[in-house]
DNA sequence: CTCCAGGTGAGTC
DNA sequence: GACTCACATGGA
């Protein structure tokens, strides 16, 4: 049985008429090395193979790149019709549905993702993308016909000093990303060896390396294990699940049980899509407290 | 200037 | 278990 599936899935074309959002997915802090273009496309890795795609009308149009490579990145296998309809009622995720259309969860690299998620805590998306483009510069392999360079491996990370890594923006979490790219580098923690275990005991492994908490464990479940129920609740999603509470705040344990319980089977779907539309809704303005000024 | 950001880990009760 | 605090950095 094994056998005849692996040769059904190698000989079945990839689903490259499936409808996405590229720019939106692109854009909604799974990923941080993606650049636009002049004509809005985009050029990028997808681990350490050059692509170049646009899309017209969530039609995805491929330049450069390996088809079935993209495909399965860019998860157009997953049943958006399916995951939409499974989404909650109420009008944040509704609207939340609306205005995030065709967005998905890709399936990245499992290094590359915990690396750039181990550097995410208490940084903006913009910093984290700049930290991520200063560690692909500075120590990164150059790839042809990209402009980014490939995220260097564990094997290269355990090598660097930790001056090399505050170098490119880091603060505390330069000690972190080396000491997880040693324990690697050891042998001591295989990931993709891990992931054949269940969600639950996946997450218990993954904590177990410095800089990776409950959240951002449930952000490599989610966006390179392609755990698609896995919920990382940040500041944004607490702020939404206390709202959707009507104001009841709660522990953290309690809010997972929440959004596990109120956002569905694809409850790391329902979560994505709050998050970008929560963050690209227009901010208010801020009150400014206008006072004499003295002279 | 202050405030905030896709948190984590150690200490304390 | 829950609560508090320090931890670097940079943009608004």
């Amino acid at each position: 049985m094994p056998g005849r599936l692996l040769v059904c899935m190698k000989t079945a074309p990839p689903p490259l008429e499936a409808p996405i959002a590229l720019a939106t997915t692109l854009e909604s802090g799974q990923v941080f090395h993606w650049m636009r273009e002049e004509d809005g496309s985009w050029r990028g890795l997808i681990g350490d193979h050059a692509a170049h795609l646009s899309e017209d009308s969530l039609r995805l149009r491929i330049h450069r790149g390996d088809p079935h490579l993209v495909a399965r990145h860019f998860a157009l296998d997953h049943p958006l019709d399916r995951i939409g309809q499974s989404f909650p009622r109420d009008p944040m995720s509704v609207e939340a549905l609306e205005r995030c259309r065709g967005m998905r969860i890709l399936r990245q690299p499992h290094w590359e993702c915990l690396a750039t998620f181990i550097t995410s805590s208490m940084k903006q998306v913009a910093h984290i993308r700049a930290m991520s483009l200063a560690i692909r510069k500075r120590f990164g392999t150059r790839v042809e016909h990209s402009p980014v360079e490939a995220y260097p491996p564990f094997e290269v990370v355990a090598r660097l000093r930790e001056d090399d890594l505050l170098a490119c923006g880091l603060g505390y979490r330069a000690a972190n990303l080396l000491e997880t790219a040693r324990i690697l580098e050891r042998g001591e923690f295989d990931l993709d060896h891990l992931a054949t275990l269940p969600t639950w005991r996946l997450r218990r492994e993954l904590v177990r390396l410095p800089g990776v908490g409950v959240k951002v464990a449930n952000c490599v479940l989610l966006f390179a294990y392609e755990r698609l129920d896995a919920v990382p609740i940040d500041v944004w999603i607490h702020r939404i699940l206390t709202a959707m509470r009507r104001g009841r705040p709660g522990t953290p344990a309690q809010l997972a049980r929440y959004a596990r319980r109120r956002l569905g089977p694809w409850a790391g779907y329902v979560q994505q899509y709050l998050f970008h539309r929560a963050r690209t809704l227009p901010r208010k303005p801020r009150v400014i407290d206008i006072k004499e000024t003295p002279n």
